[in-house]
DNA sequence: CCGATATAGTTACCATGATAACAAAAGGAC
DNA sequence: GTCCTTTTGTTATCATGGTAACTATATCGG
């Protein structure tokens, strides 16, 4: 996370970059202003997430499995290939998905090693529940609202 | 943060925004990219200071100490006034900091509750040392490598 | 001056990210 | 078949984000 409140003024990077060959104050004030407008933004949804019961890997999570065509169910690692966090972070989001009843998990019969994860109904309807309010978390911030990516 | 891999298809997002109103799903994958590209550029950058024994939050908190004009010390308060950080964290972080011999921190003559907060010159040197790098990182990320936003 | 309130900073505790090291099963060389 | 490596998933531990509740000091109304 970025956590600048207020970004540095063009002129105040271009005279830090001065110092440095090769870089472009604009590129710099962009990645800034581009960190910052997430940040904000991925805060806003973890918050929204957390009063549903979620969480933006939780969600994520769900989504993945939930969009597979022509699947019920996707082994932990086929999860994995999908989103960008360390096993052991996946393994304990599983865990809190499958106590709280929105996912079950299964032993695979052809590989004693892998497991099975699928959506519960009351997996399935919690992203029903959220998928409105999370669209228009992302329009709203996409529309002007003064991240300054406009 | 935002881990998926890859993003939904323009189609999907259209056929997932589709049922709900007023959400634009040009901007809603906007948003989507928006959240990768910076998760991506974060994690870099973490990387990158942990290597120089620093964080993004540590490496910002030198940074606002040192570009303050006329200063040479800032409250913990005015610390936090200009990162988005919860006082505890911060509080950390300054702990951390000062164990790292980067910072100091003096009673305020004024207010026995506040602590004034100075860069050493090792903190100082810290900084000089970063700088280059975080520049080239910014300007590479921003530099067409791929991140959608081009 | 004194009690109530506000401000500065910390401590305690929890959630969620990471890496390292592990167990168990599968697969491959021979 | 047996050994070696790879794959799958977990446990243990740490770093860093959060909120709630606390102490201590300052400030303000009377």
């Amino acid at each position: 996370m970025f956590f600048l409140k207020d970004l540095p003024s063009r002129r105040m990077v271009t005279g830090y970059a001065d110092r440095f060959e090769g870089v472009d104050p604009a590129k710099v004030s962009d990645a800034l202003a581009l960190m910052r407008a997430a940040s904000v933004l991925i805060r806003d949804l973890e918050s929204y997430f957390a009063a549903h019961g979620l969480s933006q890997l939780r969600f994520l999570t769900l989504i993945v499995i939930d969009r597979e065509p022509e699947r019920t169910s996707l082994s932990v690692h086929e999860i994995a290939d999908r989103l960008d966090v360390s096993r052991p972070v996946l393994t304990r989001t599983l865990q809190t998905l499958h106590k709280a009843g929105l996912v079950t998990m299964n032993a695979n019969e052809d590989d004693a090693r892998s497991k099975e994860v699928s959506l519960t109904k009351a997996g399935s309807d919690r992203l029903e529940q959220v998928l409105p309010g999370y669209f228009a978390i992302l329009d709203r911030a996409m529309s002007g609202d003064g991240n300054d990516l406009n």
